[in-house]
RNA sequence: GCGCCCAUCGUCUAGCCCGGUCUAGGACACUGGCCUUUCACGCCGGCGACAGGGGUUCGAAUCCCCUUGGGCGUACCA
């Protein structure tokens, strides 16, 4: 185990995005890859906004996506007597100071300032040196923000950045009513963790200074930091609703793989050369903060279903079945007394881009039909084709449990006789069979559906279509 | 407004650090064709980019500066 210590720190007020998952990938490669820890913690010092409910939806992604951690999850809401204690020693020891101003006093402030057309919107320091009210009256706690200077740091993904510390205001660390601000806790827990390195979205740059003083005050070791570039939508503008599903588990339940997801991910801001597929094990090896990229990047659902496509097709069709069952199942589809699941699947891997449309193209072998495609059937169902399937029938019937070859011969045997070519009868066979004119080729569907259950529709398809002849 | 970050095909990117091998490579999408019992898969081909302008240099996608464009921040949210 190495002394890398990374987190993911999500806030639950909401679901996990596809932004955060991504952040938490990475965090979660490198650690597995260095064999340091992963913890995740969740900010929940906004108790407003946050739920339980959301808490629960990001814990389900996290392991829907195999994102597992090593510790945690860690809440802060009860850490509060921690926060609480820092902020008491950074009062103490004059770091800090209690701020009366009201927010209504800031907000008047802060549009004479603008209206002015001052570049200062921040805070104007009115309470720093201040004693005139006792410590009962209602306020917040500022942290004493350096007025000079610079603050550096060498960002693992970005290079150097720097700000003057004159552009920085004194950050609110306690609101009035007692509770901690993100910017304070996070410092305190990063140092509470010992986190060695802060893999973040680069939304945070502009809190890191604020931040590295924080812990300077702390008298606390400074991490490294790595701030990955946002994940845009079409529009260039940052990933919301409007541009579709952002919602990481809204992808599970569109059919679409975790592997998938994670490859896609990772792939949006961090390439290995040409290389687009990777299995996780390749991920954890080959993964590194130099080669993610600096720049944003717009989310492609295209590529996303591309990748989806590519793993069910070369996916193992006994998982693919299980997951294929539960959906069947959800659509009150009977799949026990059918063929076997993996047999439906790998007659669909090539056909379906999600596992909805693996269903879609299943939910056949599991029902008869209720119906005969009208116009398929007035296209390709003559008399030749009745007397075709009638004999069809009776090779079947007495071919048992064919294989794949066996059905082919039976099939050569009806083509022999009747002197008819396989795109004369397979349309037809395929109506009879689904009801409809696509399927997987039509030796497969018969072999995976087996004779017995063949024969069955054939009988019953014959049926209609003879009727459906004579009223022709 | 101010600050920070960023800039190669429509999109994700390789190349950039260590300038010439780049008439800029791959992938998705789009598109032409082939294969074919349906639907698909697959295979072959095509379209398509170094944001603009200045430098530095024998030579710049690669180094420097400016402009433009985009993103983020500027909360008693995280």
């Amino acid at each position: 185990m190495s002394d890398l210590r990374v987190r993911f720190a999500p806030s639950p007020t909401g679901y996990l995005h596809i932004g955060g998952a991504r952040t938490a990938l990475f965090n979660y490669l490198l650690a597995r890859q260095q064999r340091g820890t992963f913890i995740l913690r969740v900010e929940d010092t906004d108790v407003e906004r946050s739920t339980q409910e959301s808490t629960d939806a990001i814990l389900q992604a996290m392991e829907w996506l195999g994102l597992d951690y090593d510790e945690g999850p860690i809440f802060q809401s009860d850490r509060f007597d921690l926060y609480k204690a820092k902020v008491a020693q950074l009062l103490a020891e004059g770091k800090a100071y209690r701020c009366y101003c009201s927010a209504e006093e800031l907000e008047k402030k802060r549009e004479l300032a603008i209206a002015s057309g001052s570049s200062r919107l921040g805070y104007d320091g009115t309470c720093r040196n201040r004693a005139d009210h006792s410590a009962g009256a209602p306020h917040v706690v500022r942290f004493r923000t350096p007025q000079s200077g610079t603050t550096t740091f060498v960002d693992r993904i970005k290079g150097p950045i720097s700000f003057n510390n004159e552009e920085l205001d004194d950050l609110i660390i306690q609101r009035t009513d007692g509770t901690p601000t993100y910017n304070f806790v996070v410092v305190i827990d990063d140092v509470d963790m010992r986190i060695s390195l802060v893999i973040r979205g680069d939304d945070h740059i502009n809190n890191t200074p604020r931040q590295i003083h924080i812990y300077q005050a702390l008298g606390a070791p400074v991490p490294e930091f790595a701030h990955v570039p946002m994940i845009l939508g079409a529009d260039k503008k940052r990933l919301s609703k409007r541009h579709g599903a952002t919602s990481v588990m809204a992808y599970k339940e569109m059919g679409y793989l975790p592997e998938a997801l994670v490859n896609y991910l990772v792939r949006l801001g961090w390439s290995h050369g040409d290389q687009e597929i990777f299995t996780k094990a390749e991920l954890i090896e080959k993964f590194n903060l130099e080669s993610v990229g600096r720049a944003a990047g717009v989310f492609n659902p295209d590529k996303l279903l591309w990748l989806n496509e590519h793993y069910i097709k070369t996916g193992d069709p006994e998982r693919l079945g299980g997951l294929l069952a539960e959906i069947l199942t959800a659509r009150g589809v009977d799949v026990a007394g059918g063929p076997g699941l993996a047999a439906v699947v790998s007659t669909l891997q090539d056909r379906a881009k999600t596992l909805l449309e693996m269903a879609d193209g299943a939910e056949f072998y599991f029902r008869r039909p209720a119906s005969y495609d009208a116009e398929a059937v007035e296209r390709q169902v003559g008399p030749e084709q009745i007397a075709a399937l009638e004999q069809l029938c009776t090779e079947l019937e007495g071919a048992g449990d064919a294989d794949h070859a066996g059905v082919e011969a039976a099939f050569q045997k009806v083509l022999a006789t009747t002197g008819l070519k396989l795109g004369k009868l397979g349309p037809a066979v395929r109506i009879a069979l689904t009801g409809g004119t696509a399927s997987p080729s039509i030796y497969e569907v018969v072999t995976v559906l087996g004779c017995a259950e063949t024969v069955k529709r054939l009988q019953g398809a014959l049926k209609v279509f003879r009727a459906t002849l004579k009223t022709a």
